[in-house]
DNA sequence: TAAAGAAGACCGACCGGTCGTATTTATTTC
DNA sequence: GAAATAAATACGACCGGTCGGTCTTCTTTA
């Protein structure tokens, strides 16, 4: 952020704490997320942490837009790199589905831990996670009409609906993934999304390349 | 259980008690749920409630117990009044949305805020949640079987996956619900599955009786 | 009068948050 | 260049509050 070496030292610092957050968090959820665990686990002080952060909402939120980047990073950016339309929104999917196999958060999933652990708590911690759930489903949505503009799905498909499906696919492979068999809910939640593209568009491949 | 009138009394003061822990639970989740909260809802004291359970935990699993028999009285018996096959799916689906939508639990879905709760931490509470979730699982496995021995649905069908898709979207409808537009999201979550169950049955009418 | 049940004071543990102190780092002065 | 000083930072003891859980006491009922 500027030319300050302290600062972008301190800008490290506080990325690995919120990585450590997220990581607690998406097991534990944000409120049940200890300062002084969090800080041992880094091998720092408790109250170091309120150096960074004023509050422990304050980190909470941190934490959220640091998941939200984790997000774009290991999901998004993937799926952006495949072309527009049906194969774009089938790479998302399978970006999301192996983030989640690849096992990198203990809780599975940052954002369903979190969100139902808020959904009925005002507070700004669960404002802020509407506000990124709304940006998410927006985004899934515009894929969809992206696929529906290129011509590859028909003009009369309910984008909003069929967004909802497939993030419905991924929301319950979250849930199912720690409490029932892992590889058959991977499997389902890939077929799931699989399925319905291919019924809407079946004249188009969907494999990602280089796969078979 | 018993014919001795004090034990009974007891067992309506216990289900009172459970009653309220679901509701306290589905917001705030299983371990969120202060016991003195608790009792101070019900006007008694906290050490009652040790009289009844030995202790937290205990309570814990029997609010689970009372959480799938609210299920069974709700969503399940509702459903079982359909027809057996496809219409009998689709009953069990609206009466699951039906109930989130009557907002008679402040979190929306208690197994679904405590499952998520739970999915990363061993122990018998989890344990319990995932016995409660291979048995809906199996039951919905069971339904859709159902249908495809009656005939109405194609033989090639995949019962599992087809399971799958249905409660995904419940699942999902329990977590938009709660921070995006709810009316928005029941439409989805009763949609998505009409749509599914109309591609596959085009010929059966899905309508409930009395129902337009 | 005896027995059973609820009540509320109480305990240790852990929570988020604060503060005085000590160590370190960087700058200044001889 | 070395020593001394000043400032920034991290630490750990500590605070009030809440948690799950226990125990003694009091009320109530048979």
């Amino acid at each position: 952020m500027t030319v300050d070496g302290r600062l972008a030292r301190g800008e490290r610092t506080r990325t690995a704490v919120l990585d450590a957050a997220v990581s607690l968090a998406s097991a534990n959820g944000l409120d049940g997320l200890s300062l002084g665990h969090l800080a041992d686990s880094l091998g720092v002080s408790k109250s170091g942490l309120f150096a960074h952060w004023r509050s422990k909402e304050a980190l909470q939120l941190a934490t959220i837009d640091r998941a939200v980047t984790q997000w774009q990073e290991r999901i998004i950016a993937p799926a952006l790199r495949a072309p527009r339309g049906v194969r774009r929104i089938r790479a998302l999917h399978e970006a999301r589905i192996d983030f989640y196999a690849a096992q990198v958060l203990p809780g599975g999933c940052f954002f369903a831990t979190t969100e139902f652990e808020f959904n009925a708590r005002p507070g700004a911690v669960r404002d802020r996670l509407a506000e990124v759930f709304a940006a998410w489903t927006a985004f899934l949505e515009r894929l969809v009409r992206e696929a529906v503009d290129l011509g590859e799905l028909p003009s009369d498909v309910d984008a909003a609906l069929l967004a909802y499906e497939i993030d419905a696919c991924g929301i319950a492979a979250a849930m199912r993934s720690r409490l029932l068999d892992p590889e058959t809910t991977y499997r389902h939640a890939r077929l799931g999304v699989l399925g319905r593209l291919r019924a809407l568009c079946p004249d188009l491949t969907l494999l990602p390349e280089g796969q078979s």
